[in-house]
DNA sequence: AATCCCTTTATTTTT
DNA sequence: TAAAGGGATT
């Protein structure tokens, strides 16, 4: 048998991993070192050596990138495609088997799932019928606390509600539940909470899960929370092979639940797991490499693991101190258009990664200014837009008249008279009769009960629209289904009304999801036992689309570190390392938070692949106002002699005088040898200037002048003689 | 139903 | 600062 393709492009360590004998394993991966190669080759190596069929492998990731991936890979390692694998994300996996055994699990056969919108809405509603005050009780507080007690598997009544905070919490859970209950829908956390329910009372159901994944492998484990745990747990069974591949130094989410501690447990909980280490690094730079162990060995708490790699030194670190936020994004433009230039990069091989998302504006503006096409990562998705989400109200309904959600969101929109009163009348209808909105309105027209003529007759215009167009669109395929409900229930005229510039883009939106619609139906492989209608809807709440469009131009890649992770640049520009903001200010008094802190900043820097370039603001515009910053403790912590800091302050006088910029005249001062940031200026040559920067300092300072004339030249201060205008 | 004005708040995000 | 959300106003 040849599994040359299997072992060859492997080194040892990778090898072994793959190659380990059947049982459990732990596969510590650190960045870099090639772990999705090692998870996709050991797939196909249980299949084609260890005579597993793709039938018997359970593949785990967390976003759908990943999955997506995995899969691709494994399909052609093993020359398959389209089998009946279970490779997906938690959710999509749980999903898929709620959808098989939705009477099992206690959900209507069109179930509908909420995404974090819709749950908060929800929420807020169930707050309302509750009078639970929303300025005391703020509703994201209890949408944070209703999910992360499903994350640790926690229903209402298993909590003791005895101080009045849980106790108040937890009525408003236990509310929530029964309103999705009533609606037919379950949001994230539920999907993965009630699989693990279902398989715990149903030991027939577990049992042929249980045979069939003999081969559990799960990626990124050190982001797993409580219950995804326990639902691997389940169902990889006394009998299963579990393959886990992790860093527990790239745990950025423990924030949002994730238990790097799952690490330790799983490897107590699952008996002789063979614990294998990859550190070697095939991406970054020796010099980038040495920056990142030094960096994260600040951190305790560590499984231990030491990158190293055979690449080259490479460049230094490069540091440089702006003034402010404005002078940041100027010196990383210019630094990168230079590169772009010079080394024939591509601006898709440049990023920039920030700590939070409103740093990016200042670093749009100067792109914009310049003309450098650029993409921010992150933002709306195309299925959370507005628009989008109305339209696919309009299907849910039709798909089921009992959620809620869906119903509230377009009873009245488009606007049809049907105001606040009416759905107020509505809701305490619904309540007191414990049905669903939709059935408490027909009530309420039947009885013409308690609303004035013009509300009922309001009221049942829309639910005749509703029911004539459900009927009048069942035959129809999924697509023309979609432009039918969008054109005949007003949606569309509503979207072109919006007289803001965004109408036009609102209206492509809605064409693009009559096309996402179309393609779904030709492309989309249909789990067994749901309906075209319904698998469209799930997966725009799982699988919510690219924030923009638009990507296949050569762009400058902006974003967060967070979502940075799993990505490399040749080129990485780390901004805003300032005290306060990196580390987050939020995170600095527990050191848990700090290490995770340390943890983000080990993420970006190993992101570089040839150079690294790190940045801060000596000043910066906070909330409105100035705040000084000082350099991060990260920068701190870096090895001084793989950094080397490019100085913009170009004072004789020493440090800590530092040219003020443009808006703070008064606050600026200019030593004898330097010159303001901005200020204009006169050569004997190149005639009059503008100031943008300078590097390095005494006789060897350069200077950076946009002559008007000749364009931008570097001058080394000491010749170039020149004169303020 | 739309508009205005006030208050509040400002990490990270996938499913 | 600026954006978003809520309440009151027109």
């Amino acid at each position: 048998m040849d599994v040359s393709d299997l072992i060859d492009p492997l080194n040892t360590a990778q090898r072994e991993a793959v190659t380990s004998p059947l049982g459990h394993a732990l596969v510590l991966a650190g960045a870099g070192s090639g772990k999705t190669r090692v998870l996709t080759h050991r797939a196909a190596w249980l299949v084609r050596v260890e005579g597993a069929t793709p039938y018997n492998l359970l593949a785990v990731t967390f976003t759908n990138k990943a999955a997506a991936e995995m899969r691709g890979r494994i399909e052609q390692l093993l020359g398959v495609s389209g089998s009946g694998m279970w490779v997906g994300t938690f959710h999509g996996l749980s999903h898929r088997l709620l959808r098989l055994h939705w009477q099992e699990a206690g959900l209507p056969q069109s179930f509908q799932i909420l995404d974090s919108e819709d749950q908060r809405r929800l929420v807020k509603r169930v707050m309302r019928d509750l009078e639970v005050d929303d300025n005391r009780w703020p509703v994201r507080q209890i949408q944070g606390f209703i999910n992360a007690r499903k994350d640790a598997g926690e229903r209402p009544d298993d909590l003791d509600g005895n101080d009045p905070y849980t106790g108040q919490m937890t009525q408003v859970y236990a509310a929530y539940e029964s309103a999705c209950r009533n609606s037919g829908v379950v949001d994230f956390a539920e999907l993965m909470l009630r699989t693990v329910e279902v398989l715990q009372n149903h030991l027939e159901l577990l049992g042929h899960y249980r045979r069939r994944f003999r081969h559990v492998l799960v990626d990124e484990f050190q982001d797993t929370n409580g219950i995804q745990y326990q639902w691997l747990k389940l169902l990889a069974g006394p009998e299963a092979d579990v393959f886990i591949v992790g860093d527990d130094d790239q745990s950025i989410y423990g924030w949002r639940g994730a238990r790097v501690e799952n690490l330790q447990r799983f490897r107590s909980d699952y008996a002789n797991t063979q614990v294998l280490r990859l550190e070697q690094n095939y991406r970054s730079t020796a010099t980038i490499l040495e920056a990142a162990n030094t960096l994260i060995a600040k951190n305790s708490d560590r499984l231990g693991k030491k990158l190293w790699t055979e690449d080259e030194q490479g460049e230094p670190i490069a540091l440089y101190a702006a003034f402010n936020e404005q002078d940041e994004a100027r010196f990383v433009i210019e630094r990168l258009m230079a590169w772009v230039e010079e080394q024939e990069l591509a601006r898709s091989d440049i990023a920039i990664l920030y700590r939070s998302n409103a740093q990016s504006r200042t670093f749009e503006e100067a792109l914009l200014s310049r003309r450098i096409p650029y993409r921010v990562y992150g933002g709306l998705r195309f299925f959370e837009r507005a628009e989008i989400k109305d339209a696919l109200s309009y299907l849910r309904l039709i798909n089921n008249r009992d959620d809620s959600a869906a119903l509230e969101r377009v009873i009245n929109t488009p606007t049809r008279g049907i105001g606040n009163r009416t759905i107020e009348a509505i809701r305490i209808a619904a309540r007191d009769q414990n049905v669903s909105l939709w059935v408490a309105a027909k009530g309420l027209v039947e009885n013409r009960g308690g609303l004035s003529a013009r509300a009922i007759n309001s009221l049942g215009a829309f639910l005749g629209l509703i029911d004539r167009l459900a009927a009048e669109t069942v035959e129809m395929d999924l697509a023309d289904q979609m432009e039918t409900m969008i054109d005949r229930s007003g949606l569309r005229a509503h979207v072109g009304k919006d007289r803001s510039e965004r109408a036009q883009d609102k209206l492509e939106n809605l064409d693009e999801l009559i096309t996402a619609a179309r393609n779904f139906e030709q492309d989309a492989v249909i789990e067994e036992g749901m309906d075209t209608l319904t698998a469209f809807l799930s997966h725009a709440a799982l699988e919510a689309g690219e924030g923009q469009a638009g990507a296949w131009e050569d762009c400058v890649q902006l974003m967060t570190l967070h979502s940075a992770k799993g990505l490399e640049f040749p080129v990485v520009f780390l901004v805003g390392l300032e005290e306060g903001l990196f580390p987050h200010r939020m995170s600095v008094e527990e050191p848990g938070r700090l290490e995770e802190e340390r943890r983000l900043a080990y993420v970006g820097v190993t992101r570089a692949r040839q150079r690294l370039v790190i940045t801060y603001a000596e000043r910066r515009r906070l909330h409105g106002r100035d705040e000084f910053g000082i350099a991060s403790r990260f920068i701190r912590e870096l090895p001084p002699e793989l950094v080397d800091e490019v100085r913009a302050r170009f004072s004789v006088t020493g440090p800590g005088i530092a040219a003020g910029m443009g808006q703070d005249k008064a606050d600026s001062s200019v030593s004898e040898a330097g010159f303001d940031l901005g200020a204009r200026v006169q050569h004997s040559r190149f005639g009059e200037g503008v100031v943008l920067g300078c590097e390095g300092n005494g006789p060897n300072a350069r200077i950076q002048v946009n002559f008007d004339a000749v364009g931008s030249k570097w001058l080394v201060a000491a010749y170039a003689n020149l004169e303020r205008v």
